[in-house]
DNA sequence: GAAAATATACCGCATCTGTGGTAATCGGTG
DNA sequence: CACCGATTACCACAGATGCGGTATATTTTC
């Protein structure tokens, strides 16, 4: 602490870049180098040494591409981010392709970001992921919160529940015991089970496992 | 083009605000009315006569609160979101409860912020999901982001149960009794029973439920 | 080849769950 | 006001489930 220099270094994001396209990766660098608050410690034209030298690497912040060579841009995320959890992997990438969206979360990604978005939103989102958010693009972040509501209940008869029956049907399906469900609701437990006989007959179902099936449908 | 004026007006974007503290509702009300872009063309106190009153509303971004007496915000989200689904309902809540953000996503909002944020937050907010971006408040989206990893890397101890286990607690999941299930697979139910308390061992848990959600996460 | 895990199968008991009744109270609707 | 649904609450019984044992044959692993 003595020496400001050093302590400027280590609270400066440590950025790393995997990118396939020579000069945009040279721009990216650059542009991150310029900030104040923050500098690239390495890039990678390819997502193999990055993989390998993933352990070795002190990094706060990997931006990646999702369309390179070789090993894209999930894979890489996917053997990376078990390894180093609190590293943030932010996927800037050029379409806006459903499917690689809700891959790149489901393998940890916490930031994707359009290579069409301006600089200042990289700059940003950088910023944003370190400080524990998640930056998204305006039509990513509609598309991530859309498919709540597409995988939302079809079903009818899940919308007839009372809003004490949905309570209790959700407490149930956390795998809790009709004792202790009537503790969480001050309730006796007698009355959770005629609670849970309507719920039932209004699903037309007479089981807890179907019912929690039919409330909070799974991709099986 | 030639009339500025009435151009102006007419993109302005229409905001209705659903809050039952006053203070606020009258301070979010001045606040919007300020900007040169957007106007409040109703407010109200309750969610009843938003619902009832939903129909004849020239609205496009209605800002929601949650917590209200009698009809809560996630309630008239549902209610009404069917009826005008080109209509942004953009939730502005004290808490970040993890049960309201799933639900009211769920339900059919598109955006999600903190009354902790600061008031040009929630600005920016209006005119990004007018825009068709779903705004959310730094901790709301990692939140939502995080909800696909944990959706799709389940407990290491689920990789450890044997192919026969697998079998048996997806047949259980599907809501199938130990006997059903022992006649699928030519069984003795006592069979079915020593395998399902194996699984059990396997994964830390004493409920089919528990296992089931164990196995196959689900967003609740 | 021995040890460990898996798959099969049974007993018994305590508890949880599903379902048949019944009923009082409260809020809203016709 | 009478009726309906929601919420609260109880009894009883059969069946399902969780968990303590035990046991044998097979397969996998070291």
């Amino acid at each position: 602490m003595s020496f400001p220099y050093i302590y400027f270094m280590n609270t400066k994001i440590k950025v790393a870049i995997v990118e396939d396209d020579t000069e945009l990766r040279n721009l990216l660098e650059k542009l991150v180098n310029k900030q104040p608050d923050m500098h690239v410690i390495k890039t990678f034209s390819n997502g193999k040494p990055f993989i390998s030298e993933f352990k070795m690497l002190d990094v706060d912040v990997v931006i990646m591409d999702i369309n390179m060579p070789g090993k894209n841009g999930i894979e890489c995320v996917t053997e990376t981010k078990i390894q180093k959890p609190h590293v943030q992997f932010l996927i800037s990438t050029s379409f806006e392709n459903h499917e690689y969206i809700f891959q790149a979360l489901c393998a940890g990604a916490t930031g994707y970001i359009l290579k069409s978005d301006k600089p200042s939103e990289l700059l940003d989102a950088i910023r944003t992921i370190n400080e524990g958010g998640s930056p998204m693009s305006m039509q990513i972040a509609r598309l991530v919160v859309n498919s709540f509501q597409a995988q939302s209940q079809p079903d009818d008869s899940v919308n007839s529940l009372s809003a004490r029956q949905k309570e209790i049907i959700h407490l149930l399906a956390q795998g809790m015991f009709y004792k202790e469900i009537s503790e969480r609701l001050f309730l006796s437990p007698m009355t959770v089970r005629t609670h849970i006989r309507n719920i039932y007959e209004k699903l037309h179902v007479n089981s807890k496992t179907e019912a929690i099936n039919k409330v909070f449908p799974r991709t099986i």
